[in-house]
DNA sequence: GTTGAGCGTT
C-alpha cells in the first residue's frame, strides 16, 4: 500500500468533491466533518482500487508468465535435478516438483513441472512420449492449481 | 529392496 502523488492527487479530488457533497446531505455548517469524511472516503475508496489494480496485475503477471505441466510416467528414481534440466532443453523451468509418499518418502512416479507460459506447448509436443532415463514420459497441461 | 495408472504441496 503506497502513497505515489498520483494516489495523493486522488485522495484530493475525492476529499473536495466531499467537501461540497458533504455539506449538500448533511448540515451546511458542518463543513469541516464534511472535509474530513471526504478525505476518508477519498483515502479508503483509493487504496480499494490500488489494491484491485496491484492484484489483478499480479495475478496476470503470475498466470501468464507460467504454466504447471503433469508429468507421468517418470522413473522412481529420478530426482527433481534430472528432471529440470531434462525440461531445461525446451523451456525455462522455474520449480519442479517430484510427488512422494509422505510417510515412506519414496516417489510415486509423476510430478508438477512449472514453465514458462509460451514454451510449455513446446515442452508437450517435445518431450511428451519422449524417452528419459529408460522410460516415455507423459507430459500434459495440469489441471487446475490450488492457488497457495 | 518390489510396482507403473494417475493430477498435487507449505
Amino acid at each position: 500500500m503506497s502513497f505515489s502523488p498520483v494516489n495523493i492527487i486522488t485522495i484530493i479530488i475525492l476529499a473536495l468533491i466531499g467537501f461540497f457533497v458533504g455539506p449538500m446531505l448533511f448540515s451546511p455548517d458542518m463543513l469541516n466533518i464534511a472535509f474530513a469524511v471526504g478525505i476518508v472516503i477519498g483515502s479508503i475508496a483509493t487504496m480499494l482500487v490500488q489494491a484491485n489494480i496491484q492484484g489483478t496485475a499480479n495475478s496476470d503477471s503470475e498466470e501468464s508468465n507460467t504454466t504447471t505441466l503433469y508429468v507421468g510416467n517418470l522413473p522412481y528414481k529420478a530426482n527433481e535435478d534430472a528432471v529440470q534440466d531434462h525440461f531445461e532443453q525446451v523451456a525455462k523451468v522455474s520449480s519442479v516438483r517430484l510427488m512422494k509418499d509422505k510417510r515412506t518418502g519414496k516417489r510415486k512416479g509423476y510430478g508438477f513441472v512449472e514453465v514458462e507460459s509460451r514454451g510449455a506447448n513446446k515442452a508437450i509436443n517435445k518431450l511428451n512420449d519422449q524417452e528419459f532415463q529408460q522410460r516415455n514420459l507423459v507430459v500434459r497441461l495440469a489441471k487446475e492449481k490450488v492457488v497457495q
